[in-house]
DNA sequence: ATAAAAATAAGAATAATTCTTATTTTGCTA
DNA sequence: TAGCAAAATAAGAATTATTCTTATTTTTAT
């Protein structure tokens, strides 16, 4: 886990497990409400502060802000995602839809760099498309 | 601009031309400081209320949280944008690439509806990629 | 002109996130 | 193993974006 000089704790290591450990695509709040039991002295900043830092080296992404909560995936590899507008809920979707080969493309039109890529679709999901 | 039963406003009518007299990509908060000069009264609620309309109405998307603001596009045609993660300037990329084609596929992979897709890169752009 | 409905200003309230500081933990080193 | 500096944490204060409330103003139909 650690690529800096980062040192260990159980409560980081905890917080990225239970990213790797869900397909949910948890919010800080998430995350905490999941540990706090087991570590009841654990506490909320600790898991925002962890989830940047995750964030920053790579071992977790972004999928937006999702009803004023930003969401986060620990499968990093670009994959799209579905997101219901009524229940908030986040899919992985399992088809093979990636913009990967047009990083070039979009570099050579805006004169930048391009490092990632974010691809939703939203709507309404099973349960709440039928009530 | 109305579709309902809505009342006309001259404030209401800035905001949505303000809208679409950028490629700013606004925020709220953009809109507000734009406006402001001109309509000395206007108030920062005002603004978030009617661009929430306008979203509902249809006669804006949304094009994601940056950098902790939701930031909106008159161009409600589906297109891929630019996000840079230092100046967070959001570009409107001028390639064709959109999803509309895949609506059927994720319907059929969730089992549910689909009504709006989101594309967006990120990165440096050319003026934070050159310091 | 009038009156009801809708829109607004102002600022309070809320909620997500970041920041601060004192304390605790970790991992190195002797 | 004990001691120590660096890093991590808890707790809660601070910040910031957004929403909500209420009294007032504007709009529009009559």
């Amino acid at each position: 886990m650690n690529t800096h000089c980062m040192k260990h704790s159980k409560k980081r290591e905890a917080i990225l497990e239970a990213m790797r450990s869900t397909t949910e695509h948890p919010s800080a709040e998430w995350i905490y409400s999941r540990l706090k039991p087991v570590y009841p002295d654990l506490s909320l900043g600790t898991v925002y502060r962890n989830l940047s830092l995750f964030k920053e080296m790579g071992e977790i992404i972004s999928v937006g802000n999702v009803n004023g909560q930003e969401r986060f995936d620990a499968n990093v590899r670009p994959h799209p995602h579905f997101v219901c507008t009524c229940c908030h809920k986040v899919i992985d979707l399992p088809m093979n839809f990636s913009a990967a080969d047009r990083y070039a493309d979009v570099e050579k039109a805006i004169g930048g760099v391009v490092t990632s890529e974010c691809i939703s679709f939203s709507g309404l999901c099973k349960d709440c498309a039928n009530q």
